[in-house]
DNA sequence: CTGGTAATATAGCATATGCTATACATTATT
DNA sequence: AATAATGTATAGCATATGCTATATTACCAG
């Protein structure tokens, strides 16, 4: 599975808007939106603050990345 | 004190080079290398990246920065 | 003294991000 | 039906960041 997807897929599972995942991570909800469409590639600090936002949350994101999903 | 001051401070105090700091808190060395001279007004990503090294080494970064020193 | 290395400062370019605005869909409420 | 509110997608611009390269300084080994 792909980093877009990821974040979308853990967003919806915790029931967050943009927004609110964004305040989370401590950026903007821009950022969130342009990771879930795939116009950029996180930086190295914004992925390591949703990797611990994720393991904060018990919710196993390298197990996610690795499954075999389509998307 | 100011922002920039407080880096290269901490960054001292703890006798790291600018690069040591930078992996530390998951940016690039020219990115420390900015703050510590101005360039830029970081992130408020990296702030708090910055910030939560600062309290996992035992530094009060906030009595730093009401401080008098003028830097 | 010469050469090598590490640390720092800076520049240029490509990319990521923040902010604002706009558009669209869905859902609520009246 | 009309309106309002929320969530999402996108665009443009200014700024921060990553990467690479270069210059300078200090320090140390030879």
């Amino acid at each position: 599975m792909v980093f877009s997807s990821v974040v979308k897929k853990v967003r919806l599972e915790l029931k967050l808007s943009q927004q609110q995942l964004a305040q989370a991570l401590n950026v903007s909800y821009t950022t969130i939106n342009r990771w879930e469409n795939g116009h950029v590639v996180p930086s190295n600090l914004a992925q390591k603050s949703f990797f611990d936002f994720c393991e904060s949350n018990f919710i196993n994101v390298s197990q996610l990345l690795k499954s075999d999903a389509k998307n």
